[in-house]
DNA sequence: TGAACTTCACTCTTACATCA
DNA sequence: GTGATGTAAGAGTGAAGTTC
């Protein structure tokens, strides 16, 4: 620890141990025990029952009309400067102290929840994402069983024409010469004759993109 | 450079609700 | 009714940042 550190450690514990005082008398009492004795206080303090504040009362949750006003003050701005909160503590008839750490668990609670609706819309989109991957996936798997098809039916009609015109000039038509087009990009050149489309090149089933 | 102050993350404690 | 358990809220603590 620096220092500063152990400077700023020793304010923060006289300003704790003031606070203390007025709080929590019976801890008070116990770390303090006699005027002039130092006894630094423990790392973590130990509450029990008998906690008490100023008032007398044992602390408890604000009114719900302080909730109110300190939520009203917060949705204006979750900042909290020096004067706003002297103010809305003499407004509340809190400590200045109160209203700041209320600010400051108010702001972790804020953040904790915009993080949870972050990742509630992150896993939406996630979700949704992947359900379009697996209905893409079944859209290729389909096309491709349709792809198949069409191979067999132009191989069985290849080998029809080969069968009736074995001595014709026409004999040389191959599957080569029509591969190239047809699986390089779906060229349908020439094959208007193969395949009867529709007006609107709907075909019933798939294929749509013919 | 150091003191004073603020903010934040982490933690503890307490009150309260729910359930077996 | 009661003890166990979970949760929200108030508050303490230490580290780090900012301002003067």
């Amino acid at each position: 620890m620096t220092t500063i550190m152990r400077a700023q450690t020793q304010t923060q514990v006289d300003d704790q141990m003031a606070l203390l005082s007025q709080y929590y008398p019976g801890i008070y009492d116990q770390i303090m025990p006699e005027q002039g004795e130092v006894v630094k206080p423990k790392r973590r303090r130990k509450k029990n029952k008998t906690d008490v504040n100023s008032t007398g009362f044992r602390k408890r949750k604000l009114s719900d009309e302080q909730v109110s006003l300190l939520e009203q003050n917060f949705g204006d701005e979750h900042k909290l400067e020096s004067e706003r909160k002297d103010r809305i503590a003499s407004e509340l008839g809190l400590d200045p102290r109160q209203v700041a750490v209320w600010f400051q668990n108010r702001r972790a609670r804020w953040k904790s929840k915009k993080l949870e609706e972050e990742y509630s819309k992150l896993k939406t989109e996630h979700d949704s994402t992947v359900l379009e991957k697996c209905r893409l996936e079944t859209e290729v798997l389909k096309l491709k069983e349709q792809l198949s098809e069409a191979e067999k039916e132009i191989n069985r009609l290849v080998e029809r024409s080969d069968g009736i015109s074995s001595t014709s000039p026409s004999s040389s038509f191959s599957m080569e010469a029509i591969e190239a087009p047809l699986f390089g990009g779906f060229g349908m050149q020439g094959f208007e004759d193969v395949f009867y489309l529709q007006e609107n090149n709907y075909i019933p089933g798939g294929l749509d993109w013919f």
